[in-house]
DNA sequence: TTGCTAGGTCTGTCAGCCAGACCTAGCATG
DNA sequence: CATGCTAGGTCTGGCTGACAGACCTAGCAA
């Protein structure tokens, strides 16, 4: 195994760190699920996920500053005017992290009774999946298939 | 916007759920990054990642325990015997993951400067990207283009 | 005016994170 | 042999954030 040419290079300006950064807590993740799954209510929210009233209040808010959901008011009859929490567009980009995780949550980490959800195309009805290709137009199938190469963004150690 | 149907099935046996309860913290993405990179060893890690050395320690046994990474023993010419980390197939599966978390963070969360790292096919040599396919091989583009359904592990509620 | 509900906030406790110091093989050097 | 060096950790004490559970607050209806 050669040395990596990662280390050469400094890690502070890395994607990864600055995604970690605004999306990287546990419950978040849980957040955005349900989000995306529809569910809008802070009341349902908690129930679902069953995160601490505190705790969802906090994410929901460092989310709304981040600009990755955004509060819309509601109105039902009879009710007082409230709020829901609906993705922006820079959250909807979101979505390929989480299938990845769904996936892989489904092939490594759950029982045998099949995924709870699938996911289907809108427009065709076929089932949806992410995975890597190149723009060459190849399908790769495992990680051992890209190299890594430093892009115009990498910076040298001193 | 109708009452989304999730509401009515449960979330505890969610395949996301179980993913971020194995690599949902916020040090363990970064330890990830670096392992794909090729860095392997514990004070290369801890330059790199920034994080605490207990806590590194903490989550690469944890990583080790749950499958994901195994401790390889090597020997470099007058040193001691040491052992490295690496992954595991199961810890391959997680690099549509990663990708996903870099393509979103080069887009949304970093500066101007063009990516850090970029990949690129072993065969090819194109660039390589990750996103949505259906299985009648087509591209999607966005989140809205996905309808979920309820799969055959789903649960409803009593 | 009383009650109900969604959407929170407040409080005290407790677990986990953190920086920094310390420890421990095993190899090499004097 | 003693001594130092290095990778790969562990130990300590302070502090931050997570947590459960109680409480608060519009606004609507009866």
């Amino acid at each position: 195994m050669p040395r990596p040419w990662v280390l050469d290079y400094n890690s502070d300006n890395c994607p990864v760190g600055a995604a970690v950064g605004i999306i990287g807590e546990k419950w978040t993740f849980l957040v955005l699920r349900e989000v995306f799954s529809g569910v809008r209510r802070f009341d349902d929210l908690q129930r679902r996920t069953q995160a601490p009233r505190q705790v969802l209040s906090d994410r929901l808010a460092r989310l709304v500053r981040d600009g990755l959901l955004r509060k819309v008011p509601y109105q039902e009859h009879g009710q007082r005017r409230r709020h829901e929490y609906r993705l922006t567009p820079k959250g909807l980009d979101l979505y390929p992290i989480l299938v990845a995780l769904m996936e892989w949550g489904d092939k490594h980490a759950t029982g045998p009774a099949g995924p709870a959800t699938v996911l289907t195309h809108r427009d065709c009805g076929a089932r949806v999946g992410i995975g890597l290709t190149c723009s060459a137009g190849h399908a790769l199938g495992s990680a051992r298939e890209v190299t890594p190469l430093p892009g115009p963004g990498a910076r040298k150690i001193a």
